[in-house]
DNA sequence: GCGAATTAGTTTCATATGAAACTATCGCGG
DNA sequence: CCGCGATAGTTTCATATGAAACTAATTCGC
C-alpha cells in the first residue's frame, strides 16, 4: 500500500461537508426534539400532528388538500385521519356537492390539543433559533427558500427533463 | 360563523414558515433526488450508500464506527452491511485483537461503484448549490453548524449517548 | 342519458424500521 | 482461572411505510 492513504486519485466524499447529509441530520434532530414532546403528552405520531397542524390553520380541507399541503402521501393522510377520528380529535363531514370528498376539521377536543401543542412547537423553534441572530434567521430563510425552489424544479418526474 | 375565519385568538402555526417543517421538506427532496440516481443505477438503498460512503472515505471501520459516523443505528448498519457483503461490495475482516469486531472495507467491486457514485453525488450537490452565490454557501454552512450544535446540545436523551 | 375515464379515499401486501432480546467475545476483580 | 458486567453485532417481533389494487362517486365524450 502506498503511504499517502487518504490522497486517492478519485475524489472523496466528506460526509461532514456534504449538504444533503447535513440537512438530513439537522432535520431529523429538529423533528425528533419536537415530536418527543407532543408524542409523550398526547400520543400523537408525526403524521397525525401534521394533519392537526394544517386543520388548525385551515379547517374544512379535504384529505387530498391536507396531503398536498403537508407533502405527505394520501395513504399516510388517510391513516392519520382515521386514527384522529377514532380519538375524536378530528371530524369528517361529507361535502354538500361532491360525494367523494370529506371535509375535515378539528373537534373541540382536537382544538384543545392544537392550542396546547402550537405554543410548545413555537417555543421549541424559538429555542433552536436562539442560536441565530435576527438577521441570521432572515438569511437562513432566504437561503432555504432558494435551495428548496432549486431542488423542486430539478427533481421532477423521471420521464421528464434531465 | 364570523367572517374573519383565519384570525383566531390563539397563535396559529404557519407550516410554510415553521423551521422544522421546512427542513424536513428540503432534506427529503435533496436525499430523494440523489437516491433516485444511485438506486436506479446500482440498486443501493440509502443506508447502504451511507455505509459505502464512509467506508470509501475511511476503510477498516467497525460497524459501530460506521453507525456513529453516519448517525444510523446499529441495526440499520448491520442490515446494510449484510446486504452489501452479499453483493460482494463490502468485505468483513476479523480484528486481530478483538474477536467481537469486524473491520469493514469496500471490495474492488464496491470501490468501483463508490468511484462512480461520488462524482454523481458531488455533481448533484453542486447543482443544488448553484442556487447560491459562493459566500451564501459559506453562510449557509455556518448557520447550519450553529443550528446543529444548538439542537444537539438540547435534545439530551439519556439512552442515546453512545 | 350511458359507458369510459378521473378523482377521493381506503385497503392490501410486501418491505423497512427500531426496540428489545439474544449470541459471542472481551475485560476486570478476586 | 472463574464469573459478572460491558460491548459488538445479529435476530426477532411488532409497527410504519408506500406502491398498487380496490371501492365509490363524479365528470367527460358522444
Amino acid at each position: 500500500m502506498p503511504s499517502d492513504v487518504k490522497t486517492l486519485e478519485h475524489p472523496t466524499l466528506d460526509l461532514d461537508h456534504f449538504l444533503p447529509y447535513r440537512l438530513s441530520i439537522l432535520s431529523n434532530r429538529a423533528s425528533d426534539a419536537i415530536a418527543q414532546h407532543y408524542s409523550d403528552r398526547f400520543g400523537l405520531s408525526v403524521p397525525e400532528w401534521r394533519v392537526m397542524a394544517v386543520l388548525g390553520q385551515t379547517p374544512g380541507m379535504s384529505a387530498r388538500d391536507v396531503a398536498q399541503r403537508t407533502a405527505m402521501d394520501k395513504v399516510q393522510v388517510s391513516r392519520a385521519v382515521a386514527s384522529l377520528v377514532d380519538a375524536r380529535r378530528v371530524k369528517r363531514d361529507g361535502d354538500e356537492v361532491d360525494g367523494r370528498i370529506t371535509r375535515l376539521s378539528l373537534t373541540a377536543k382536537g382544538r384543545a390539543i392544537y392550542d396546547e401543542v402550537v405554543p410548545l412547537a413555537l417555543h421549541l423553534e424559538e429555542v433552536f433559533l436562539a442560536a441565530l441572530a435576527p438577521e441570521e434567521r432572515k438569511t437562513l430563510n432566504k437561503l432555504m427558500d432558494k435551495l428548496t425552489d432549486r431542488i423542486s424544479h430539478l427533481s421532477v418526474i423521471p420521464s421528464q427533463s434531465e
